[in-house]
DNA sequence: TCGATAATTCAAGTATCGTCGAAATGATAT
DNA sequence: ATATCATTTCGACGATACTTGAATTATCGA
C-alpha cells in the first residue's frame, strides 16, 4: 500500500458513520448486509447512508455485489491488512522492540 | 477503545502529512525525534508541524517530552495496538473466517 | 540579564466535508 | 408495460480543517 490509499482509507474511517459502517460489515464477514439493512439499524437517511458507502467503497474498505433489488456490502479484509502493515512498516527501524505493533502473520482467510 | 477515540485516531492519522509523521516516529522507536528535526525531514513550516504534532498528541498517537530545548516526540505503539484492536473486533461474527485481519497477540513491547 | 535558539499559539483566508430533501436510476413482479 | 421498491445522484447550506507569517513562550549559553 501507498502512502495516498493509506490516507484515504484512513480518511474514509474516521467518521463516527463510516466507523460504525465498516465495523458493522466486519462484523457481519463475507455475507455482508444489504444498504437498507444498514440504514435502518443505524438509523441514517439513506442519500447519507449512500454517500458514506460510496467514501468508503472509494478506498477499498468496502465491496458492493447485487442480490435481486438489494445491494450487498461487505468489509474487504485485506485492504485493512494492508493499512494495519503500511503503518507499522519498518516499526522501530526494524529492532525487534514492540512486536504486537506489527503482526506479520500472512495467514489470511 | 471507544468510538470517538477511534474516529480521532483515525482523523488525526488521515493526512499526508501527519502520517508521513506517524510512520516517521514508529521508524524511530522510543528514542523518537525532536520536532526540528522532524521539520527539516519532511520539509514542513514549523508552525505547520506544531499543528500537525498537537492533533497527533491529542488522539493520544505519540508523546512528547522535554530535552533540553528539544520537544521529542515518539509513537505511542498502546494506542495503534488498541485501534487495530478496535477496527477489528468480533470480525465475522467470532466465527474463525479471517485470521490474519484480527491479531491477538498481546506480548507488548 | 541579554541574546539566541526551539517550538507553539494566534488570526485570517481558502478549501473541503457532511447533511438533507427532492429527483433520477435500476431492478422486480404483476 | 407499469407500478413499486431499493438505492444513488444532485444542489445548496453550514461547519470544520489546513496553511502561513507574525507574535509569544520556554530554555540555554555567555
Amino acid at each position: 500500500m501507498k502512502s495516498p490509499d493509506a490516507v484515504a482509507a484512513l480518511a474514509a474511517l474516521a467518521h463516527e458513520h463510516r466507523l460504525a459502517i465498516y465495523r458493522l460489515l466486519v462484523q457481519a464477514g463475507p455475507e455482508g448486509r444489504a444498504a437498507g439493512a444498514i440504514a435502518e439499524k443505524l438509523e441514517l437517511a439513506a442519500s447519507s447512508l449512500s454517500f458514506h458507502l460510496a467514501h468508503l467503497t472509494r478506498a477499498g474498505l468496502i465491496e458492493q455485489r447485487r442480490e435481486s433489488r438489494s445491494l450487498i456490502y461487505s468489509a474487504d479484509f485485506a485492504t485493512m491488512n494492508g493499512l494495519v502493515g503500511f503503518l507499522t512498516e519498518n516499526c522501530c527501524g526494524g529492532a525487534r522492540c514492540a512486536p504486537a505493533a506489527a503482526p506479520k502473520r500472512r495467514k489470511a482467510s
